[in-house]
DNA sequence: ATTCATTGCTAAAACGTTTAATCAATATAT
DNA sequence: ATATATTGATTAAACGTTTTAGCAATGAAT
């Protein structure tokens, strides 16, 4: 027989369907079978090698044990270690986790998310790309939970966990005044996403307040081109006419790439300019100075992710959750 | 209407199921649907925001159309662009992939392995734990399509892709021999895996045909305590009557560890000892001098297990295959 | 000796699909 | 005019579960 199933078994005992079920979902006590016949069943199950059909169970009970977990970009060191908590707390209640990786891609944001909806995944968390916010709508309106993590859509009103990117910000910004930078440069993502605008409206409030601020301080960089952008920013910032003497990077490729290129133009770290990166890098930890960097608590922002996305799924709160969680800054050596 | 089923457009339409079925699945001709009926039905099905289920469909049919990829460590950078690979090859031939990460732990494999087994998964991709072979045993015997990647077990008959590692290890050794290193040691993981067996094969035989070879030259390290093993390796290394003049990282996190110990100790590379690398690191990029590394084929491994894994669901293939792709020696820059 | 509870089990429906079998009506061929 | 195909639909079973409702037999209580 190519696959055993409870009909199989209760077929072989002489005995009806349901009795297995009870005993094989222990619940023996509350559907009265005797201990005997319980005791049979179980032995029977274990000999023919019984395993459940899950997918049979979900269409039935209505719901999976699932969770959706979409990812802009598996790759990327922060999302994989954050992949693994989400994983590993969400086994604890139970569930498990699919991870899809949409590799900053709308449209396969929208296929992954059809796809696992298709699938009755109980609830999402998302990582969104840039425009993945009609997904989210959908979602929503379909009354699917979903939390986002990292990012979100200042519009849409749904759950998320984020690190306080507004006060993140503004700690490594003053970070630079305190070590007496003047002319601090800040590069970004050239998108929409909340946490970009917050990150961004951080140095520019710390900037203000310092007197410092000043418009060519600022490049965009677009996520498909990074390294050259970041080259051609850096060029930009090195020909203005007060010298530059510190870089916030807002985002780790941003910071890798801005290193890379400060390297390659023999711009002494921190003789010459000052930097700080938002999120950690394996890369630090190999240069001969140290940077300092923002480092966003990866394993507590997964773990509030499931949370709220379980208490939404058994309907324990139904209004969205915006949780912020503080970041640090790493500084000292 | 909280979920909308065939049924649903059935009723509202006064027909039934079946030729909604049928004409939402693209199979109006060989159903002998009429196209006014057809026409009727896509637009209430799109009106009423229609989406099918996936797992009732399975159920039906027997086949989930998802692949489980089963990775020993998501937050490997390698892992994580193999995973990319393999789904969005996969996706090109109809399959949707479930990531799990099993963190290097047997039990966490063998669980992952019955929740996706439970879930009907078509067959599996897997880079496996060091004692995962039993679940890759049941999974055989209950005749459910496995690839094993990177990793294998040498005594079981089970398709898998790796690179060549013998013949990767022995480039890798010659390139030390040709660079005029005399004391070659090798740090590889002390497990039993069949790529580990064969790099050191590959180092072994190398060494021995150029009468190099000395059995205190090699150390195995403990792939739970990386960083403590391959210092004190490093350390006892350095401590041998002949000065070891190279050293070959067998793996990934063993070379990080290991380039960050003799950053540390200030020993200088490649003046004082030249070292070679199985796997790059994006951290080569940021060192002063370069790296040389074996590089392997991520995306065709990736592909090749797809391809391998797909006809053996669709019954194309019965046997076992073993695919070996060579690896590429980057050491000219 | 009748009622009532309890115990141990089963029948059957339901979840949302797919699909083989069948049927009635119309068209085509003889 | 009759036999035969073809067209356009439907019925009902099946996939493997869970679960409600109910049945029969035993035990306890009046």
């Amino acid at each position: 027989m190519s696959h055993i199933s409870i009909k199989d078994i209760a077929q072989e005992l002489g005995i009806s369907t349901t009795s297995v079920s009870l005993v094989l979902n222990g619940k023996e006590k509350e559907g009265r079978v005797s201990k005997k016949l319980a005791d049979k069943i179980r032995k029977k199950a274990k000999e023919m090698n019984y395993e459940p059909n899950t997918l049979a169970r979900s269409l039935r009970m209505g719901k999976s044990n699932i969770i959706g977990l979409i990812v802009a970009d598996i790759s990327n060191p922060f999302f994989a270690n954050m992949s693994f908590h989400i994983q590993e707390y969400a086994e604890k209640y139970g569930y498990s986790v699919i991870i899809a990786n949409t590799n900053e891609s709308d449209l396969k944001m929208e296929n992954m998310v059809n796809i696992l909806k298709n699938r009755q995944v109980d609830g999402f968390i998302i990582v969104p790309t840039e425009s993945g916010n009609e997904q989210i709508n959908d979602l929503l309106k379909r009354k699917i939970p979903v939390v986002l993590i990292d990012r979100y859509f200042s519009g849409i009103n749904v759950s998320h966990v984020t690190v306080n990117n507004y006060l993140a910000s503004k700690g490594a910004t003053n970070y630079l005044i305190d070590q007496g930078c003047k002319n601090i440069a800040f590069m970004l993502y050239n998108n929409q996403l909340g946490h970009m605008k917050e990150r961004k409206r951080g140095y520019l409030d710390t900037l203000k307040d310092a007197g410092l601020f000043n418009p060519q301080l600022i490049k965009e960089i677009n996520h498909l081109a990074v390294d050259q952008d970041v080259e051609s920013a850096v060029t930009d910032l090195f020909s203005l006419g007060n010298k530059i003497d510190g870089i916030f990077f807002a985002a780790g490729a941003i910071s890798l790439s801005g290193i890379k290129c400060l390297i390659n133009k023999q711009i002494k770290i921190p003789d010459e300019i000052r930097v700080v990166c938002f999120d950690k890098s394996e890369v630090f930890d190999f240069m001969q100075i140290p940077i300092p960097y923002i480092q966003q608590p990866v394993m507590e922002m997964g773990e509030t992710a499931v949370e709220i996305l379980i208490k939404q799924i058994k309907k324990e709160i139904a209004d969205p959750l915006l949780v912020e969680i503080p970041a640090e800054l790493h500084s000292e050596f």
